[in-house]
RNA sequence: CGGGAUGUGGCUCAGUCUGGCUAGAGCGCAGCGUUCGGGACGCUGAGGCCGCAGGUUCGAAUCCUGCCAUCCCGACCA
């Protein structure tokens, strides 16, 4: 492809609407356009990428027995209505009617669609397992649309369903796709960590989430220095052991705290360290109240908290909420004759006694409370986020953090659907069974982004090689000199011929404009053909992540530039081909 | 949906507070000339119902009201 007939519109200034990294560079990059609100045309170079990442997770899919199809974005209502999601999804899902009046969606995933196609295709175990894959766009109508591509309504996505006849199949099932995504994630040469995930609305029982490790990362990663323990801060589960303390020997005591509303505040009040205060968290779940107590220098897991509830929906108590709840103020609150209809307390509060918390009482707080004796704990539950001083939950080792941007998720989904929805089979005996699910999603175009957002710096994007709309671009410095011309063309056939992907940059512009614009689309590889070099026959190749340049006898390029091909591909961690 | 901000040539912005003359700059674009290994320079030129709709005023990009759009901060998620 010549650079001078293709379509990479770049822009010398950030976009004034991009405020992140990946969104900002593919813009500039002439990647991406914007539509309207989270909704992007990808342009040549960008879809040239997005190609390239699906390719290779097609050829991973189908390396462990997953079978592509396509289904249709525009789904009926009614299958929506057979699993309930029809009134459970939420805004997200974007409804609408035909000229019929009815009900249809825009599919923000396919569970439905593809097992109501299973259900009707499938009745016997000897036609399992199934695992069907598409790669399609979705839309999610996004309260906020954000940061480009990482977070619109409509993006692409790989999304594949399996279905198994009894668990240890789908056990397989799972452990096939698990090891195809570490496969797809090594092959796109990004830093990436599979982590223990929370199942959320999906409902399942085990999953993991694949993270690319980014400092811009919205997601907090736990990981043990030690064993391979790596889970999302959601879920990571704390160590807590240890012998209940014996009650507290001094009776609970009001004392006047004006003003002081947070544990800080208090703590530096009554001159005791943090840690000895309780946090008494009021929220509104599923319209009941529930109190949740932490210690004062530790934070409440929300995910956590609304699971040991088993709520839908768990939300922060009002003011109003507040006040009615403790009969004061906010930041007064505290578990000693509150009436809420659930409270509950992290596991290490048991541990200790002799607290300060909230008296109820706007301005007064108590002192030497014994939850166990002072107070009615409903129940003891890991309810705080991992911290660095915990322990690792499966070795002793210690814990570090780091970020992510999940791009991946993976999901025992059981019979959730198959029930709902009759997807049965008949085993060996004849006894009907639902089909046993799981399912397992990749943001395509999420990954682009995050790819990104992983490999920039200052001058643009620094492409791996597998993601690179071109591997290679051979920059032809003033076209209009015919040596030039021609040693690039050469250059350029002799690539095409060895099965290169490469771009010639044959534009009549300036150098410095065309190494600028290079160097921002991020070409992990730059061909530099000048009049300069070819008069001692030699071109340079410059390998875009680290700057360095080689210079490479014209005579036997090829075996020259393999070399730096290849150390490039080492860098990031690709092997040969 | 709540909080904050912004809408002015294709892009980035000034001008708005304190209303007034022909609405500006840089980049980009077109033409000519010079230049040609890190986003060149000179000259000439095209391009704007100042987000939309009302209102105030002799006069509105500027003041008022309403609406719309986009971006940023919180609850959702690949």
């Amino acid at each position: 492809m010549r650079w001078s007939r293709y379509f990479i519109p770049t822009l010398k200034e950030d976009p004034a609407e991009a405020e992140v990294v990946s969104h900002r560079l593919l813009l500039r990059a002439g990647m991406v356009r914007r539509l309207t609100s989270g909704i992007y045309t990808y342009l040549p170079a960008g879809w040239r990428s997005l190609l390239k990442i699906s390719e290779i997770i097609r050829r991973e899919m189908t390396r462990y027995h997953a079978v592509e199809l396509l289904m249709p974005a525009v789904q009926p209502g009614d299958l929506w209505k057979e699993t309930g999601r029809w009134e459970a999804y939420g805004k997200e899902l974007l409804r609408f009617r035909d000229r019929h009046d009815r009900d249809y969606c825009i599919g923000p995933t396919h569970e439905e669609v593809i097992t109501d196609l299973v259900r009707r295709e499938i009745s016997s175990y000897r036609q399992l397992p199934l695992n069907l894959y598409q790669i399609q766009t979705k839309f999610r109508d996004e309260i906020r649309p954000r940061f480009g591509l990482m977070r619109g309504r409509e993006f692409i996505m790989k999304d594949a369903y399996s279905f198994d006849r009894d668990e240890a199949g789908a056990a397989q099932s799972y452990e096939w796709m698990h090891k195809a995504y570490v496969s797809i994630f090594e092959k796109l040469g990004l830093r990436f960590r599979a982590v223990e995930a929370d199942t959320g609305a999906i409902g399942g029982s085990l999953s993991h989430e694949f993270m690319v490790l980014a400092d811009t990362g919205e997601d907090v990663i736990a990981t043990c220095s030690q064993c391979d323990f790596a889970a999302n801060l959601e879920k990571a589960e704390v160590e807590c052991q240890g012998p209940d303390c014996p009650e507290c020997s001094l009776p609970p005591e009001q004392v006047f705290t004006p003003g002081m509303h947070t544990v800080s505040q208090v703590a530096g009040y009554l001159n005791v360290p943090q840690r000895k205060v309780l946090k008494t968290l009021l929220y509104d779940a599923d319209g009941r109240s529930v109190a949740a107590l932490v210690r004062g220098d530790r934070e409440l897991n929300e995910v956590k908290l609304k699971n040991v509830l088993g709520a839908q929906s768990l939300e922060l108590a009002s003011k109003e909420q507040v006040e009615k709840w403790t009969g004061a103020g906010l930041g007064f609150a505290g578990p000693v004759g509150l009436r809420v209809d659930r409270m509950v307390a992290d596991l290490e509060l048991r541990l200790e006694t002799d607290w300060i918390t909230g008296a109820n009482v706007e301005d007064a707080h108590l002192m030497h409370v014994d939850l166990k004796r002072d107070s009615r704990i409903n129940g003891y539950h890991d309810l705080r986020s991992i911290t660095r001083e915990d322990p690792c939950p499966r070795c002793a080792g210690t814990i570090r953090m780091t970020k992510g941007i999940e791009v991946g998720h993976i999901f025992r989904l059981g019979t959730k659907y198959s029930r709902s929805m009759h997807a049965l089979f008949l085993d060996e005996q004849g006894v009907e069974q639902p089909m046993i699910m799981g399912c397992y999603g990749i943001g395509v175009s999420r990954v682009l982004a995050a790819c990104i957002e992983q490999n920039h710096d200052d001058h643009g994007i620094i492409f791996t090689p597998a993601v690179a709309p071109f591997e290679t671009v051979i920059i032809a410095l003033n076209p209009r000199d015919e040596l030039v011309q021609k040693n690039a063309r050469d250059i350029y056939s002799r690539l095409i011929a060895h099965g290169v992907d490469v771009l010639l940059d044959d534009r009549d512009e300036r150098p410095g404009f065309k190494f600028k614009d290079c160097d921002l689309v991020g070409f992990p590889l730059q061909i530099v053909v000048g009049a300069r070099g070819i008069k001692n026959k030699v071109v340079e190749v410059k390998e875009r992540h680290s700057g360095q340049r080689h210079e490479l006898p014209l005579e036997d390029f090829w075996t020259g530039f393999q070399k730096v091909r290849q150390r490039v591909r080492e860098h990031f961690g690709l092997t040969s081909g």
